[in-house]
DNA sequence: TGTACATCAGTGAACGCGCGTTCACTGATGTAC
DNA sequence: TGTACATCAGTGAACGCGCGTTCACTGATGTAC
């Protein structure tokens, strides 16, 4: 199979010597690793065997091992806060509707991709290990802030709540209730009931507290 | 030092050749593995090495690495339960500050037993792995849900809150917080408030949301 | 009180393994002229 | 259009290391008599 040196792989943009896109590949070595058998069954040897190159070939996209799992973070951040933003979808159709889209995209991701989140928050390295890490979870965590921000905008101002505050409650409590049982892989709890359930009960008991009516029309925060 | 055979190490409980009191110093040298490097730090041969015996020996007391670090997460949900059900005192001094102090309590044991911690909640093991492990994690969480009857048994009955729910929603936000905000170990992320400061606030506004009055007296709960 | 013996906790040497990392190198790419 | 050359992505062999696990063993303990 003379050819297969010219035509490597199923696609037509790994080459030869030269692969052609080694830090994509790598990347999604490390997810399959990370999904497969948790952050700390991921080498950095195994993620290049995966990619089809030498254990050395990858030191000329990353630095080490951590330089790589904080670049799968960083992109779990980026997908993330893509995949509130559109939950949220400017508080359409309403803004509480909106509210409890986000929560459900929260939990979506979490158990849908379970490698990004174990990478995000279960590496035990710290946030701040690399700036750009530290921006992309700030992305994130501003789409959880703006719906907050909208959602109590048609409070008076006496009695509306700091949107930090709110979005740290929210956050938490979606966070908690991924980890605990929402998540795709082996360490998910059982619950007698479905998380997006549970998460959409606390937060409406949460808005009550605030306030916030939940039932009848939405009108007041428009 | 001839006598150091018969005198090994600071205790005249570990003796020469036999060690004594193996298993309880590989659980110590473990904690302090995972407290000094994360869960995936700690290795089987450097627990021997810290309790001062042979990379065998620990194969006397346990199958395997997995079996070390699920007895070290089942004395913790042990130890949580302790400090949860001592930080609720019965209801002293009335439900609704005993209530604070559970959640207090949570937070206070993930920041300073970061190692306990880790070992309960982010080794990637399944939470049925050992019946034993389940059923002091089920222990803890009662401590959570006993509060919870106490606190909602003034209400009446139709306005009442199911427990489990309420526990689930509580336990929840205290658990995101602390894996968030309030951990022991570099993976902290800054938060512009004391951690208990948030949680507290976010306690009180269930609680509301619940119907549950906290300003002025806690007669209503008594 | 003394002795023989079963029990068992820990030894230490050995094994195969995969890891992270380095090094001088080589083959492919693309650009200047 | 063709050629020389700089660039750089990937090679492959090598290194030292620590891991998990096994094995036949040995020394200490405690109990039966």
């Amino acid at each position: 199979m003379s050819w297969s040196k010219h035509h490597r792989g199923e696609s037509r943009s790994r080459r030869g010597y030269h692969h052609g896109n080694l830090r994509e590949a790598l990347i999604e070595a490390a997810l399959a690793l990370i999904a497969d058998k948790g952050p700390a069954g991921f080498t950095f040897a195994e993620a290049a065997r995966a990619a089809g190159v030498s254990p050395a070939a990858p030191y000329r996209h990353f630095a080490d091992r951590d330089a790589l799992m904080a670049d799968v973070a960083r992109r779990g951040f980026e997908r993330l806060e893509a995949a509130l933003t559109a939950a949220w979808d400017e508080g359409r159709p309403n803004p509480m509707t909106a509210f409890h889209h986000i929560g459900r995209a929260y939990l979506a991701f979490a158990h849908d991709q379970p490698a990004y989140y174990a990478a995000m928050f279960e590496t035990g390295l710290p946030p701040d290990h690399d700036p750009q890490l530290a921006q992309a979870g700030d992305m994130a965590f501003s789409a959880m802030r703006t719906a907050c921000e909208a959602i109590t905008a048609g409070m008076p101002a006496a009695r509306r709540p700091p949107a930090m505050m709110m979005s740290l409650h929210i956050w938490a409590l979606a966070h908690g209730i991924a980890s605990l049982f929402a998540r795709g892989d082996e360490a998910r709890r059982p619950l007698p009931m479905p998380p997006e359930d549970l998460l959409e009960a606390g937060v409406l008991i949460y808005l009550e507290g605030l306030g916030l009516r939940h039932d009848g029309d939405a009108a007041e925060n428009r």
